[in-house]
DNA sequence: CGATTCTTTGAAAACAGTCAATCTGTGTGG
DNA sequence: CCACACAGATTGACTGTTTTCAAAGAATCG
């Protein structure tokens, strides 16, 4: 909760009123390592801050591969924006990485905040701005790099995932086969 | 004009003063053919409506491959959504498949509208989120299916483009050279 | 330790990219 | 109106990359 105050204060402006306000209906959650947050199918009710751990949002395809979508850690936003929004079923499942420790957001509370506090609403719309932008970067280098250097690219802007993310998932992140990410790994560290 | 302020109506509620105050800071432009409404590098100042004609949005890379990162034509909104925010010189590049009408407002004017009609604020954090659904959808398909299948979504999902945009820019698009895409249309036809 | 999960390796097959040539249709200027 | 140029699409032959399948080797955890 501390980390999260600290998070807020940082990414915009807000009074001690208006931070109480969050903090009083923010449900702080744990998980254990492989603990599903969410299920293929469920409607998302929620809103996730990470504090601690991390998490992945995949998607299953009908040959029953799965597809990470994202990776999020400390500091990070999660939920099935998609689900949430319309109330329809989700088609990704998240699930934990690692044992980590979340805030939730019913629905119903973020609506509340974002009708509140303004610079609430303004935080999360510059989040989605943000993660489309992000999101369009990414399409890019699928469509664009070859899979190896989407693998450095991915290295460099997360650091710390090769070491705290199966390279498997890694590897259906980047949409190659773990196979031929091994054999990337494998060329990369001989030169 | 005509089409666009249909288009709003269908889309929320607004006054006949807020769609006279829409119009009164809107610029329509037309464009033809192959001509660009904006270039890699340039800052992006600009929100478009398409209202007739068809362009692209794509980058290019460091061996100067083109890399179509969408398209649009008619009711579609467009610009470079990462420049138009930060005011960063644009990824992207834009130009037009086909003459084409648009509809353009400043930045200034767009963030004017969003400010004194709630309607208008409401229709572009609703058109964010579903472009952010949408690309979570396309990354999906790039990183699970074949190129054949997302081929044949593609026309699924954009079924007049097989006629009004070339080939080799769907193969782009997709993220397959034009003759691999030549080739799986081949194998489509036969059968 | 034993079970499970994760990673690596090899070999074959499927797939996609490249290069070069050809073919097609469109439109422009003479 | 024709000829020519040009953009776009197709094809073949070849190369290179990635997947698949199967097996075996690490690592981790209870």
């Amino acid at each position: 909760m501390e980390s999260f105050l600290h998070y807020l204060t940082a990414k915009g402006t807000f009074t001690d009123t208006e931070l109480e306000r969050i903090a009083a209906v923010t449900v702080v959650k744990k998980l254990k390592k492989r603990q599903y947050l969410l299920r293929q199918g469920e409607v998302c009710r929620f809103k996730a801050f990470v504090v601690s751990g991390s998490l992945r949002l995949y998607r299953t395809s009908d040959d029953a591969v799965e597809h990470v979508m994202r990776f999020a850690t400390e500091n990070w936003w999660l939920n099935d924006l998609e689900s949430f929004r319309s109330g329809r079923p989700a088609k990704g499942a998240i699930d934990a990485l690692e044992d980590s420790t979340l805030l939730l957001w019913s629905k119903e509370n973020w609506e509340l905040l974002k009708r509140e506090i303004p610079a609430f609403n303004a935080l999360q719309a510059s989040l989605i701005s943000r993660s489309l932008d992000a999101q369009g970067d990414r399409l890019y280098s699928t469509i664009s790099y070859s899979a190896e250097e989407r693998y450095h690219e991915f290295l460099k802007s997360f650091p710390d995932f090769y070491h705290r993310v199966p390279l498997h998932m890694i590897a259906s992140y980047l949409g190659v086969s773990r196979e031929t990410l091994s054999r990337i790994r494998k060329h990369a560290t001989v030169q």
